[in-house]
DNA sequence: ACTAAAATTGAAAACGATTTCCGTTTCTAT
DNA sequence: ATAGAAACGGAAATCGTTTTCAATTTTAGT
């Protein structure tokens, strides 16, 4: 705990607002997104801190506030996928990533390949939009369950939409 | 065999999948999207059914079941915007839209603009991932919000993240 | 260290969108 | 007309998330 507060000590001076401080249950959370790969839910979070420190995890309701409050400070993105529960993930200030869905097993990929540079200028021109953030996600097949889905039905169609 | 049947009725219906027919249900569901301009919610929708058909307006429910109909059919595109509520409008069976989304007023502008040509062929090629659909929202400000923020600064800037 | 004020915590309750249940109504085919 | 199948709709359930509020912990002033 030590070194995550020397670590982001710097943030603690952005903290305005309802929740003040970066407090311990917020330490336990970046903690625990750090230990953990994927997507994770809040409830995931929660459950798994359970696991993990028992009697001394942060209840759900911290672990709600504390996403909140980290993803304000810019270190945690929240998306969302077609279910519509919302997953968290650590993210340097100013950084973001889009995902690849598999829509048969759910495995989620990270990419960092953004397509938004010249489309927020036509934007721009065409529409007199400022763009200011986007969201962008795949769904489709992981190679494994494309491979798979093929051999069960023969050349299925590759749809693009 | 009667009451076996009757009492696992419902256990029958998701077996074998839900809406069968095009039903009155669905026609007034599709008429009110075709009125309705902008992205409305179920609760949207059966709302204004209700106001303009009084009794004769389906049920909130029966506004979800034949949403999620025409979403089946292809005719209705499920968006979801940050604030998480799933909402409906009509397209051409194959098409789909983007939207830009105004963060201060919350107006909605869908674009057809679409970025996934050359994006879903790298992605299968660096990931190995069969692209089927994708989601693309651009979040920011409206010609008119961005102006009255920033009248300092007529000219529009694109903050691209 | 003492103490009062401020902030955080978490269990329970509230919330809101959506889904499910199930009795009633409508449709369809004979 | 009749029976079986499907749809309807209001109530209840579900589920993720937020709010409430009393108790606890932390902070700041002395
Ligand atoms: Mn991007
Ligand atoms: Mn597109
Ligand atoms: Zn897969
Ligand atoms: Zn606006």
């Amino acid at each position: 705990m030590h070194i995550i507060t020397r670590n982001h000590k710097h943030l603690a001076d952005r903290l305005v607002g309802r929740r003040k401080q970066f407090t311990k249950g917020c330490r336990i959370v970046l903690e625990a997104l750090k230990n953990t790969q994927g997507t994770p839910s809040a409830q995931d979070i929660a459950l798994q801190l359970k696991n993990s420190l028992s009697n001394q995890a942060p209840g759900l309701t911290t672990v709600y506030r504390s996403l909140e409050l980290l993803a304000r400070l810019g270190i945690v993105q929240v998306v969302t996928f077609r279910d519509g529960e919302r997953r968290y993930e650590l993210i340097s200030p100013g950084e973001h990533f889009h995902h690849l869905i598999c829509e048969q097993c759910g495995k989620t990929t990270r990419i960092s390949a953004c397509i938004i540079d010249g489309l927020a200028q036509s934007i721009s021109t065409e529409y007199s939009f400022m763009v200011k953030s986007h969201v962008l996600e795949l769904y489709g097949l992981c190679k494994q369950c494309n491979d798979s889905t093929n051999n069960a039905i023969p050349n299925l169609l590759v749809e693009v939409s």
